[in-house]
RNA sequence: UGGGGAGUAGCCAAGUGGUAAGGCAGCAGGUUUUGAUCCUGCGUACCGAGGGUUCGAAUCCUUCCUCCCCAACCA
């Protein structure tokens, strides 16, 4: 029937896409694909549940499904409304609209409903044993579990335990739901897991109507069931957990709860990046620690901290394609991550000019308050993006890494008696070298070449180094934060035992540059805004910007083969 | 020592019995008013290891090894 199924876009399938294809094949679902984002309200959304929100809405994308957002709210004392704010904003942003927004919550009274059911038939019971007791009783990896001594309890007696547990009748912890399954298994999840603890805690959306809530095994299939999710795609430590999230659907025996065909559980591996961390615990840390400044902090791998370093929602779009859907463990390499933003900046970015440490430079066959203009393209191979005016004056700054008095091997940049072009405007060379009492660099006395206007001289003579500079009284200050991983070791997690892992933090991770020169233009950008300065890396306004008072966030440098050579070379 | 997964180049990842795609990284060139971009070329990957089946195996069988997950009233 399906008679062309929509392929992507010259890449092989990946395994979900082939389960997705082969249902399709077998008209199961009669050819409809919902899948659905579930995310806990308990934490800000990173780069790993980028990877996931992009396989769910990128599978609805190919095969014309749709995707739910459902926040998977069982757990009220660690959930809040906060969280579901930046998690909407989140995916909202990456590019995604989802079809329908929902909230386990919204299902707690069907649930419960299903739960007596489950009591009815024989399949669940209330437990009275201690949480002590219920550990001791399930046994380990080496011996099964024994029978709780409730679990033989009537369905009646059950039934009423139960509504008086729903009634508010018992205390905190006294009493739970039981799944009565097997508890001889193997499976540790499938020895009689539990269905509904007792807790009086306020829920940030049922308040405080519920003293029972729902544990995740149960709650989460019969989200899924209910929202007639076709698949049901989660991470690796779920796969055994599937037994269970089956079992609780097939309980429907007759089928009057749930639509067939029932969801189908898809496990794939979850994202690790190099040099950063990704876990909600260890993320949360930092950010108590004052280590970082916040979730939004720059080098935090969150959406709203790559956001604020300047990432687009394409670049990581991009970056979950190329790392793939698979299922064996991963770290993907920060760099491939730093690739994909590079690749779409290049395009997009218009260029600018800024010098991030200043060093100072007199034109010496120039007056002061001589003056003249050049036109400089905003990007070199886009002439669609314009062109800008910049005045060219005695005095400029250029970067301090720009120039050596003693020139290494290839140095194509400034030194004394060298020539270089500065970008857009004319070749100069360095003709005095001018030291403070402590020997340092402080000014460069440079001559300029007036035929080579433009940059180029009539002669045709070869400069082989260009240079980024800035007019020292058209220029305005900025501040320029700059970015390194948060930690030293590509695999902070793999600290030897016992080690701290915060001790493989990066102590350089931020550097503030407070005497950055940038481009007049530059002082009124809007925060959020990106650009290119030319030779050093792409840059976003930061949101703590004011007028006058511009900052700026280093969100990747340009690749460098410059210190690559110097490397070898020295 | 129980259950569930996974092992293909530094990092990802195709491959589903016919003789190892692609991307990132790296290396070497070329172009270039960003040492950026762009373009070109470059990897015997003993396909975790050993046996076996087969004319032929990364793909099938078998034994073994390694790594990951599971013993929250977390998700």
């Amino acid at each position: 029937m399906p008679a062309e199924l929509p392929v992507p876009e010259a890449r092989s399938l990946h395994f979900i896409e082939e389960i997705v294809e082969a249902d399709r094949v077998l008209g199961k679902h009669g050819g409809r694909v919902l899948t659905r984002f579930p995310p806990e309200p308990n934490g800000y959304l990173h780069i790993g549940h980028a990877k996931s929100i992009c396989l769910n809405f990128g599978l609805a994308n190919t095969y014309g499904g749709a995707t739910n957002l459902r926040f998977d709210d069982t757990n009220p004392v660690k959930e809040d409304v906060e969280y579901v704010d930046s998690i909407r904003e989140d995916v909202h942003w990456l590019g995604f609209q989802w079809k329908g927004e929902h909230y386990a919550s919204d299902y707690f009274p069907f649930m419960y409903d299903y739960a007596e059911h489950l009591i009815q038939q024989g399949k669940a019971y209330v437990c009275d044993l201690t949480e002590a007791e219920i550990r001791e009783y399930r046994g380990n990896f080496h011996t099964p579990g024994k029978p709780s001594p409730y679990r033989e309890r009537s369905p009646e007696e059950n039934l009423e335990l139960f509504r008086r547990m729903k009634a508010g009748e018992f205390p905190d912890g006294s009493r739970v739901l039981r799944a009565k399954i097997d508890m001889q298994s193997g499976n540790m999840n499938l020895r009689d897991p539990l269905m509904y603890r007792i807790r009086r805690a306020h829920h940030h959306r049922t308040g405080d109507t519920w003293c029972i809530y729902p544990m995740y095994d149960y709650a989460h299939g019969v989200s899924d069931a209910l929202e007639t999710i076709t698949h049901s795609i989660c991470t690796l430590e779920f796969e055994d957990h599937r037994p269970l999230y089956d079992w609780f659907l097939e309980q429907d025996g007759e089928g009057k709860f749930f639509q067939r065909p029932l969801p189908r559980q898809i496990e794939f591996a979850r994202l690790n990046l190099t040099y950063t961390v990704m876990s909600k615990r260890r993320l949360l840390q930092l950010v108590q620690d004052g280590i970082v400044r916040g979730w939004d902090d720059p080098r935090m791998p969150t959406l709203c901290g790559l956001r604020r370093r300047g990432y687009t929602p394409e670049s990581i779009r991009a970056f979950a394609e190329k790392v793939g859907v698979a299922k064996r463990d991963m770290v993907a390499d920060a760099g491939l991550l730093e690739f994909c933003i590079r690749e779409d900046l290049e395009k997009r970015a218009p260029r600018r000019m800024a010098v991030l440490r200043p060093l100072k430079v007199v034109i010496t066959n120039m007056t002061e308050g001589e003056a003249f203009e050049v036109e400089v393209p905003n990007h070199p191979e886009d002439a669609s993006m314009g062109t800008r005016r910049l005045s060219f004056t005695r005095d400029l700054f250029i970067d301090q890494d720009d120039f050596r008095e003693v020139a290494p091997r290839k140095w194509f940049r400034l030194a004394p008696g060298a020539e270089v072009r500065l970008r857009g405007a004319c070749l100069v060379t360095c003709r005095e070298v001018v030291k403070d009492p402590a020997g340092n660099v402080v000014e460069l006395r440079c001559e300029w070449d007036p035929a080579s206007r433009g940059g180029n001289a009539p002669d045709g003579r070869k400069v082989k180094g260009t240079l980024h500079w800035v007019s020292a009284t058209h220029a305005v200050r900025a501040e320029v934060r700059l970015y390194e991983p948060l930690f030293t070791q590509e695999d902070p997690m793999g600290v030897p035992e016992g080690q701290d892992w915060k001790a493989l933090l990066n102590p350089g991770s931020l550097e503030t540059l407070t005497e950055a020169w940038i481009e007049p233009s530059l002082a009124s950008a809007q925060a959020g805004e990106r650009f290119q300065f030319e030779r050093t890396g792409y840059f976003c306004v930061d949101a703590d910007s004011r007028a006058g008072a511009p900052v700026f966030n280093r969100t990747v440098g340009l690749k460098d083969s410059w210190s690559k050579i110097e490397a070898k070379g020295c």
